[in-house]
DNA sequence: GAGTCAACCGAAAACGCTTTCGGTTATGTG
DNA sequence: CACATAACCGAAAGCGTTTTCGGTTGACTC
């Protein structure tokens, strides 16, 4: 291949100084159009490419973002992770930016890391996903003074950068298209009080009930992991309250279809005896039996909305307070969410009812 | 925080040269044990972390490794992506490499990327995933002179380093497991030919049949992309068959789960009148109803031994050659894969039978 | 016609490390 | 005791950019 282009041939070939090619290139005011294009050409034929750890030195920038993968990535976040960062890469493409991927093993090596950071601002801004509602990470990196956006917001996000579904509008629509529908019995499958999604669902849910004029036992509050196994146990619970629910909102797909297993196994058949609605969008719901309804976002377009905040603060110092987002989920409508059936919450024969 | 430690005050701390510093950290066998200690307890006690753009820029190294995102990665890839980053990233870490995400738009960008790497260096390896048999980045790579490991192997791949599954060792395993379970009539629903992995499933299929002496007519060999919708409509043509199998290996849980669709919306059961194994081993087979068996192999542990071979090569100059590993798949039984049912393949009443 | 002011550009100093090359010491050798 | 030989370490030259600070021009003012 040779040797690549170098500023400096650049500059031999044109008789001009090397902090002219640079500053040409680089857009500068006080260099003529004409050099500008002269030069561009130049090094348009020279096939230049800058190196690029020589301009991060000298420009003490590393034009690099940091995605900080979620630790526990055991779950079936699999789409998530995926698209998201697919979109933040052809985002950060555009400008030249490098994705480099972060992948803490635990808690303390993630703290570690953004204080490495901090020191060697070897990264210039960080993308965080699955935000604590009590997030400690928000202020670590407020105070170590590393930028970054967040996917999600926390009780500590006021001032900082965010993008955020309306989870609590999206699940507050879920419960009224189930009222819509005729359904009385409307439960819940809710994840850990620590996701900040996780209350934010919850109250759209409760505000949902509460503007139809229903009321739900404490009973139909469940809480549980997010994963298969959670959603089934969970809904095993609902099924046992006095009177069972025809209706539930789940946080997520993969806790609905743990959700839909527990139906079965009863003999109940999901969107018929008890509707289900879940949340996230994969396609795979659609290939499940029933196919499951649910509510969609998307996702690769939010990682590009992230990363271009994140490049609006650390490179034309936007304000994070200016770079907040709220994007709203549309329900997908199929199969597993429909009318109640009139034999149905059943008649318990312990119940105290004579 | 004040600024960051640099060698030079390491340097005048301990009326050393900033070159000895130097040395002696990145442990040079001319500088003596004591020395060494010195100036580590030294580092240590400051913090020290060093520029990695002036380390990279003096070393012309760039301690950077590329993962190469899937183009069209619309699919139920999650997982696969996934995991494989993380097992990446996590080995990588340990030696304070980086992990650099490409997602190239289309393959004439992916062309162009790699070019740049080759030119700029910026980047010290590659690991590229879903390998064509016929696939122009195993030439490409080798004539740009970027170092890569591929996750997967090629037509191209005799003389570089791979980490694959043994593809066909797996489809034989699974079509000699339907045959002990009784099975005579055994499909397979395969993937595009250009996948160099399609092919070898195929052949471990082919080979399992061979060797339990059991004939396929020719169509009992279907194919289709790899999705849901493929997986439904080949199993659609494979149910018109004249005697329609009893058994279906699918190239990939995606397919087999479309495959399922198209059995129920016909009232066949998966695992009674038609059994189904797929592969890729995702939780979520587990949750399907009914469970899909399945084959499974360790992706996080193959994206640190991916890791590991790439550095291997272009750090300790390890041969590509010698950087070759074929690891198995194993059998997930769950509930998709019994023994079949007498009466099935039913006689069709437009056979040529009397 | 001296002075002012833009508009352009070059020289040179960073940026913080690695690495070559050579120079001191101690250590052994004839 | 001169001399070669290691064993250690320092000086200094890169690495390829960016950016500051001036320095030339030529046009324009009064």
């Amino acid at each position: 291949m040779g040797e690549p282009t170098r500023l400096k041939m650049i500059a031999e070939r044109l008789n001009l100084s090397e902090s002219t090619i640079s500053r040409a290139l680089n857009n500068y005011k006080d260099i003529s159009a004409e050099t500008k294009t002269v030069v561009r050409k130049m090094a348009e034929q020279l096939d230049y490419e800058p190196n690029i750890h020589a301009k991060r030195l000298a420009s003490g920038k590393s034009e690099t973002i940091g995605y900080v993968m979620p630790i526990q990535s055991n779950q079936v976040t699999g789409q998530f992770i995926n698209k998201l960062m697919a979109g933040i890469a052809k985002a950060l493409g555009k400008y030249g930016w490098d994705l480099c991927v972060i992948a803490p093993q635990t808690p303390d090596e993630e703290i570690r890391i953004f204080k490495k950071i901090a020191r060697t601002r070897n990264i210039s801004g960080l993308v965080i996903t699955r935000t604590l509602s009590d997030d400690h990470r928000f202020a670590l990196l407020k105070r170590l003074g590393v930028p970054f956006v967040s996917h999600g917001r926390s009780s500590d996000s006021k001032e900082s950068a965010w993008l955020d579904v309306d989870n609590e509008l999206a699940f507050f629509e879920m419960t009224t298209h189930f009222v819509k529908l005729g359904h009385k019995h409307i439960a819940h499958i809710g994840g850990p009080r620590d996701y900040n999604f996780a209350r934010q669902r919850k109250n759209g849910w409760v505000r949902g009930l509460k503007s139809s004029g229903i009321k739900a036992p404490l009973s139909y509050e469940e809480m549980t992991e997010l994963t298969f196994d959670g959603g089934k146990e969970a809904m095993q619970r609902l099924l046992e309250a006095e009177v069972p629910p025809s209706a539930v909102c789940c946080i997520s797909d993969v806790v609905a279809i743990g959700a839909m297993q527990a139906l079965r196994e009863k003999g109940i058949r999901p969107g018929q005896e008890v509707s289900i609605i879940g949340y996230d969008g994969l396609e795979l719901g659609a290939w499940l039996d029933p196919p499951l309804t649910t509510m969609h976002q998307p996702l690769k377009l939010a990682g590009e909305k992230l990363a271009k905040m994140l490049l609006n603060i650390v490179e034309s110092g936007g304000l994070p307070l200016n770079n907040q987002e709220l994007v709203r989920a549309s329900l997908v409508r199929r199969e597993t969410a429909n009318a109640p059936l009139s034999n149905w919450p059943p008649i318990r024969k312990d119940s105290g009812k004579p």
